[in-house]
RNA sequence: GCGCCCGUAGCUCAGUUGGAUAGAGCAUCGGACUUCUAAUCCGGCGGUCGCAGGUUCGAAUCCUGCCGGGCGUGCCA
């Protein structure tokens, strides 16, 4: 197995240290980052540490250090070409040719980090989406679905053992009110031409009317006391016939981006499993019967409530019984939750129990906790919560489909001959929607504008699409756009020279997937993305593929193939489509 | 009241876990298409990193205290 140029710096950094500092030295405190600016080189490494451990100060150090690493280059050929000091750093520069043979041969022969990594023998539950199917699928459920979609992908490609679960909302308490007020203001027309909306609808209208009228509320309680009550009455059949039709439209929402589960088990999969879990629970010897409820008191914060008082279970009883059943079922070592960050109690609440009960898996289980999603408010002149209940509510196949119309406009007055204009205005309406949610942080909150998530310029999915399309063009173009085209033996890879940005960039491929498994943040391959489309469409400005010499020619055409490959692979990843041509 | 989160350019956000002169996009101003897609590129403008202390060779980053905003705070999810 080969060894990729930067193992081979990082090795070439410990040997340099290590004769510096004494065998003894810490290597791992040595960080090899990027410098400040690309100017000072490739590679940077502060040598702080290293003056602590050799008892000098830093610029004399690192003087020392940068030249005992270009001795040991020139015993090591094919890594660095310079190593200098400045200051107290050390700037170093790969060899070109190695650099571009490293990075296009790893692309190009899907190496470790740019295919998929040999499995390691971390199992790992992901909870995502997960919606409320007695409410609509609005916008808000785009957050969940997208970022734990995507972290399904790139812990799957990063070797982990991964389950995708989607705990659909398909029992509890709000399913009484979806009874009830089906039962007042429902229409079979009307649900099976749109069943999201007629449910949210009617929901809506519950809510509104269960503020004048309490005795809603009531039978709404009773409603769901007889569907959990486990008979085969009314209750249940219209429950599973709202569900079945609920779970049918997800699944359009869900096509389009790309979201993929290895198990669709809502909460109401947990019926028959929630006495054998409490039992479980009483066993442990944890709960406790408090003000008519049966809890788990946690030291500092409110107990973990499993039976209400009036006998019916909650969430978090069905959240213990799927943890039961899931670490039987998967013997799983992580369980991610994709939930947003108002349910932050619910899941330390969780955890504790679990922690309680003694199980090894309590520190793998973590809630990726992400932010709200605000509309303005002109009145208050601020941004706000959506709520459900005022009826303000965005559906989400509405924001997809304006996305999509825009690009479709675009398209025809920028290339107005392109085949299958609706199939590529979707892929690049979806992306600019799916590319916009994984921007940033999580936990930020994301501010709802027509003009942000309809904008196709700068940092945007259609601006990585685009990069990529135009890859796709002059590969096109020159007959090569063949994946199984083998790279010949004779490229002058020092032709290559010319494109280390790019390069630079591609060489960062694997830190960027290990850090959004480190911090479950999609976001920094979404920023990875976006800067390799950009290092691109400089490069592609300044340097000519077709019409440069034959050896040239050759060389830029597999750096093009191979960015084009991981601007598609970064983007798959995300959950993005990347089309030929646009 | 208490707990948690957030505060960086006019706006939206990065800042690789304490390293070099704090960076992008949008907006704005100027420039680049008879050449592989101008959904692009190049440049200008724009900062008391909420405030005040502290820790040290070095702080947007760590610690403390304030200020502002958000979420949560026992039977919704």
């Amino acid at each position: 197995m080969t060894v990729s140029i930067k193992e081979r710096l990082a090795s070439l950094v410990a040997e340099a240290a290590r004769s510096i500092a004494g065998p003894a030295f810490d290597v791992g405190t040595l960080p090899i980052g990027r410098p400040k600016d690309a100017s000072h080189g490739d590679a940077a490494i502060p040598c702080f540490p290293l003056a602590k451990a050799a008892g000098q100060a830093p610029p004399a150090v690192a003087k020392a250090f940068a030249e005992r690493l270009v001795e040991l280059a020139k015993e090591n050929h094919g890594i660095l070409t310079t190593a200098e000091a400045v200051g107290p750093f050390v700037n170093v520069r790969y060899e070109r040719a190695a650099l571009a043979e490293d990075v296009v041969r790893g692309v190009l022969e899907r190496r470790e980090p740019f295919g998929p990594w040999k499995p390691n023998d971390t199992r790992v539950v992901i909870d995502y989406s997960s919606p409320n199917i007695a409410k609509p699928f609005h916008f808000g459920h785009l957050r969940s679905t997208v970022i734990g979609a995507a972290l399904r992908r790139i812990y799957k490609h990063t070797g982990h053992t991964v389950f995708g679960i989607n705990h659909l909302g398909d029992w509890g308490s709000q399913f009484g009110k979806i009874l009830i007020a089906f039962e007042e203001w429902g229409d079979q027309e009307a649900l099976h031409r749109d069943p999201m909306r007629h449910l949210y609808e009617i929901y809506v209208r519950f809510k509104r009317e269960s503020d004048a009228d309490p005795r809603l509320n009531e039978r709404a309680a009773e409603a769901f006391r007889r569907l959990e009550s486990g008979e085969d009455n009314a209750e249940r059949r219209r429950w599973q016939e709202l569900r079945d039709i609920s779970l049918e439209a997800f699944q359009g929402p869900y096509r389009r981006l790309a979201a993929e589960f290895e198990a669709i088990t809502g909460e109401s999969f947990y019926e028959d499993k929630i006495e054998s879990t409490l039992a479980q629970l009483k066993d442990a010897g944890i709960t406790t019967v408090s003000e008519g409820a049966l809890v788990v008191e946690i030291d500092g914060m409110p107990p973990c409530i499993l039976v209400k008082s009036d006998g019916t279970t909650i969430y978090a009883t069905r959240d213990l019984a799927a943890l039961y059943y899931r670490r039987a079922t998967y013997e799983f070592d992580k369980a991610l939750y994709v939930v947003g960050a108002e349910q932050k109690l619910h899941f330390r609440q969780l955890k504790e129990v679990i922690a309680k009960l003694g199980w090894k898996e309590a520190d793998g289980i973590e809630h990726i906790d992400f932010g709200l999603v605000l509309t303005f408010d002109p009145e208050q002149k601020r941004w706000t919560k959506f709520s459900t209940r005022g009826g303000n509510a965005i559906f989400l196949d509405e924001v997809l489909d304006e996305a999509v119309a825009k690009a479709r406009t675009i398209i025809d007055e920028k290339n107005p001959d392109l085949a299958d204009k609706d199939a590529v205005a979707e892929a690049i309406g979806v992306g600019a929607i799916v590319f916009n949610d994984l921007k940033n942080t999580r936990i930020k909150d994301v501010k709802f504008d027509w003009d942000e998530l309809l904008s196709f310029e700068g940092e945007t999915g259609p601006y990585v699409q685009y990069a990529g399309a135009r890859l796709s063009s002059i590969l096109r173009k020159a007959g090569s756009d063949d994946a199984a085209d083998a790279i010949p033996a004779d490229i002058v890879w020092c032709a290559l020279h010319d494109a280390e940005r790019v390069l630079i960039t591609m060489l960062d491929f694997g830190s960027v997937l290990e850090r959004c498994v480190d911090k479950n943040e999609p976001y920094i391959l979404t920023s990875f993305v976006t800067s390799l489309a950009s290092e691109i469409h400089s490069y592609l400005r300044e340097h000519h593929v077709l019409s440069a010499e034959p050896e040239v020619k050759a060389a830029r055409l597999l750096l093009v193939r191979a960015a084009r490959d991981l601007i598609r692979e970064g983007l798959a990843l995300l959950g993005v489509a990347s089309p030929e041509e646009m």
